[in-house]
DNA sequence: CGATGCTCTCTTGCATGGTAGAAACTCTAT
DNA sequence: ATAGAGTTTCTACCATGCAAGAGAGCATCG
């Protein structure tokens, strides 16, 4: 079972990137997606398909274990791991609060590079939904949320975000709920909101409409991407 | 230099605990104060004192530097991080956020046997302060924290929550800052707080009553436990 | 005396062999 | 045919050997 480790797309993109973390390479991989939950992780095969020796494949999967990824059983195997609904859900939860709390901890800032940078990122959504180029849309997403964490120039709050996007496979679950016509509208103009409360300084106001925005968010992708699985 | 890698106090009772994932015993001995940030941890040492080999030390460590406690220099060593002072008020703050989340979530959802253990944990607190026994205090406040986490019933936020204390080192910073008479008290007013407006089920309220109160003891445990370092 | 280059030793990094345990498979007996 | 015990084969796990880079110390040259 389980012929070949990976897809024939990503095969061509992997000859020059050999100081790229095997660690990103092999989460990429488990989060790509081609691997239904259960599916065996073997040692072996993924050092023989990354041409490295087993020890780093095992470091690099004891990581993805703490990260909620794979499955370790011991001296059984490592398994790609189920993802409930629930917890996905949970995961929407904590990330509506730690985003919130980055809309208020960088309204409190005043005037910084990245409240310029969030501006030309709405104006530029604006654009995008005019166009109904909703592949250019996704990227600004992930922009406007990685900006305003980084606007609230606290690093921890950003690992622990790092953290919770990786598991969550954010970037695949919104490429598919972007397609909705109206959400993308209404999504840029909960963006516009946002910046707007920001810029005037209004921490409470800014975490909030962030929070209403997540949540908003949230339930269109646990609508249609989401599969009821347990 | 660095002759004997543990002191003698941990080595009495390090005879059974064999089960004990070495991660944490090795987390344990960074976070117990006997290495100056700077130290060198080297693999080698590590591994002749708990009798095991190279690899599961190093795959600790690299556990280790995730969590931010040591840093690894390719080809040079393992050393203790130094955590400086906009660091802990990082981390300070994002436990703000994430306690209050706990508290607001924990409030909605009723009654819950949880309730029942916060409101015997803020009592046994009002003896404490009684007794001024500060030994038991200190374990009081940690488990009142640890049960409204619990009682949120969101896994992935208590996920985030653990490994954020492990970070601080937060037992350690209360122990030292509890021995304010003052503060006790008016710790366990706030403990107490939170307790009732939890029971009434105003989430928004016990969230910003719980932010005071993490805040308030971070500023006790920043005046005097940690130094101005940088 | 100072600066520069070399060597030697220390570290982590990686590869690999052997071990123990879990699960699946087969063969046997009922 | 079915249940059970033995065997085989897979897995993660750990120990260890080797390699390569970083840095300290020393010698040598200006």
């Amino acid at each position: 079972m389980q012929e070949s480790i990976v897809t024939q797309n990503t095969a061509g993109q992997s000859m020059l990137n050999d100081d790229v973390a095997l660690l990103d390479r092999i989460r990429d991989l488990v989060l790509g997606g081609d691997y239904t939950p259960g599916t065996a992780l073997s040692e072996v095969k993924l050092a023989e398909y990354f041409e490295v020796s087993r020890t780093p494949v095992r470091e690099a999967l004891k990581q993805l274990q703490i990260e909620g990824l794979v499955e370790i059983r011991p001296k059984v195997g490592t398994f790609v791991r189920e993802i409930t609904r629930r917890e996905i859900l949970e995961m929407f939860e904590v990330k509506e609060t730690l985003e919130g709390m980055a809309a208020r901890l960088m309204a409190r800032r005043g005037h910084i590079p990245e409240l310029d940078a969030l501006r030309a990122n709405v104006e530029a959504s604006e654009l995008a939904v005019q166009r109904d180029d909703s592949a250019a849309y996704a990227s600004l997403v992930h922009d406007f949320h990685e900006t305003i964490v980084a606007g609230s120039d606290n690093r921890k709050l950003a690992e622990h975000y790092r953290t919770l996007m990786n598991q969550l496979a954010y970037h695949r679950l919104v490429l598919r709920s972007v397609q909705h016509p109206g959400r993308l509208a209404a999504s840029t103009a909960e963006h516009r909101r946002v910046l707007e409360l920001i810029a005037q300084k209004d921490g409470v106001g800014a975490e909030l409409a962030m929070k209403d925005h997540v949540w908003s968010s949230a339930r269109e992708v646990m609508m249609d991407s989401v599969p009821r699985q347990d």
